[in-house]
DNA sequence: TCGATTTATTGAAACGTTTCATTACAATAG
DNA sequence: CTATTGTAATGAAACGTTTCAATAAATCGA
């Protein structure tokens, strides 16, 4: 900036001036200086910027699986909201590992982020309350807690409807498939879906543990659903791993044989080998009201309703 | 860190190399200081880290499409190789706009980042050499040019592959339908394809321009399939809109009356109402070659080769 | 023409690190 | 006991911006 400045023959001022407040700069001025500027292909320095100013125009992102369509559609909706403020969205990828999210938060604190929205993997948010207490800006999404502003979707309910759709089209013995269930919302779906079963009587389930939520965890669960006729997948990446299986093997028909529902309602749900039933998730609203979230001082929990959309999977 | 080191009652530089280099710091020292950190809850602020260092350790990538498993497929391979060598990425979403690509690689440059892998929207890669001129490391990822290094997969031969395979299962109508075909990878796919056509009497090729790659866009042409006993889609999402569409109408079966290949081999290629046949590409093995290019001081350009995966939608 | 007001420009200070030449201290050899 | 070597700790300088009080120049009214 310096070289800019005498280049043009200006002060250091001047150029900081033309560059973030042009209206007081006169016309004259800023064209010498803007020429300079191109002359010697001057790109500011964001460091230098960010340590003056003391914060970044980042938010950090924080999601356990950009695979999962789910999540970069919440994602999508967070950066359509920051861009409306001038911000820009950083995606980062927990792997749905506590570690990598430790040291994706810790590179977000130490780059002065306007704030983070994360969707923990773990259960032990006691490394984010410190954080917040050092004063970093926290939204938790898909997760509720009383000690940070959240956003999320009420899981209970979303399990209830699908499990009672279930049992509405006449399914008796039930599967829940999905995991690890000491994640919250996977357990809130599974608390849903118990609360549906002991509704009715002569009607069973069981629990299937998975250790992720992954295609490739469902289809390896194939064989398995024999004992079953009707399915909850926690999410629709399994469902659609189970329906896989199901299609390899060719023993299973789905729905005659076997209802499916899965959870999330990610596009390619409905382009399933066989439609796929699922709880949708409002994803976009989701990542536009966690960014609105930062803004708010005090600590706001805003929570969705899910809806069920019945398709082939569950005839 | 001047009050962290106020309080361990050490010098500013002593801090620094605690948390920079420990090794040099007498045990006894390294502990009162690590004490006075953890009282106090000291970050490290990254912006005057990089302001001394002229570098962060952070390396951008953007692609046109988050919600393409594609590239969140190429975003993974390049996360774990840059992880090998302490770097982070960070992941941007231009969304097939060249004016928000552009915004995001002057983001990137002002952050000094190691490096931007992008995958161009647009054909015009004029600001890109300006900016390498400016010092910017910049490798393309799926897209060749001799002014960048590079990775790409040869489109030409994905093409030829797809149609030639179309040929050989007796189909003659055929249609190509994808775009922007000033996209150079989607006109390469569209090159190879004619090149399969000429081979061959009697088989004749449509093209069909869509605005965008996506789900959308091929579900809107459903009805206009008729007319052919062939597609090759130019890319998976499109496919499966095409798919969608014709089970919507139930008039044109996949793949009986209307054979259907993609492009990418998406993980969801596998999962559709009629599993697809698809063109794979690598696409980690892209986004960690891409990583290494990173590190190289000459161009070099990378080229994987495409591999045709059948399935039922070609049978 | 002169003082008052408005508009433009200036440049030093500060942001929070890392680096590195220098100094202080301790251990060892002769 | 001194000289030598090695190990620890120090603190000023530099990185490239933005800010803001101060100054200079231009415009205005009477």
């Amino acid at each position: 900036m310096q070289d800019v400045a005498k280049l043009a023959k200006v002060a250091l001022g001047t150029v900081s001036n033309v560059l973030n407040q042009p209206e007081l700069v006169a016309e004259k001025t800023r064209i010498k200086v803007q020429d300079a500027i191109n002359q010697l292909g001057f790109v500011r320095n964001d460091a230098a910027r960010q340590l003056r100013a003391g914060q970044s125009r980042s938010i950090g992102l924080i999601v356990p699986d950009v695979r999962n369509p789910f999540f970069t559609d919440v994602a999508r909706g967070a950066e359509d909201a920051a861009n409306t403020q001038n911000l820009s969205v950083l995606l980062a990828n927990s792997d749905d590992e506590v570690s990598r999210e430790q040291s994706m938060v810790a590179l977000f604190e130490e780059q002065r982020v306007r704030g983070v929205l994360v969707s923990p993997a773990g259960e032990d948010l006691e490394y984010l309350k410190q954080a917040k207490r050092r004063g970093l800006n926290i939204v938790l999404v898909d997760r509720k807690s009383k000690e940070f502003s959240s956003v999320s979707v009420d899981d209970v309910a979303g399990g209830y409807l699908a499990v009672k759709h279930l049992i509405e089209i006449g399914k008796k013995k039930i599967a829940f498939v999905g995991g690890p269930l000491s994640v919250p919302q996977i357990a809130d779906r599974l608390a849903g879906a118990r609360k549906a079963i002991t509704e009715n009587e002569n009607v069973s389930l069981e629990v299937i543990e998975t250790s992720t939520l992954s295609v490739q965890a469902g289809r390896a669960l194939g064989n398995q659903m024999k004992n079953f006729d009707g399915v909850f997948a926690a999410n629709d990446l399994v469902a659609i791993g189970i329906m896989q299986a199901c299609m390899v093997d060719g023993e299973i028909n789905i729905p005659n044989d076997l209802a499916l529902i899965g959870y999330d309602d990610i596009d390619f749900a409905s382009a399933a080998i066989v439609p796929l039933t699922s709880v949708r998730q409002p994803s976009a609203e989701i990542g536009n009201a966690a960014i609105e979230l930062l803004n708010s001082s005090e600590i706001r929990n805003v929570e969705f309703q899910p809806e069920l959309v019945i398709r082939a999977s569950t005839n």
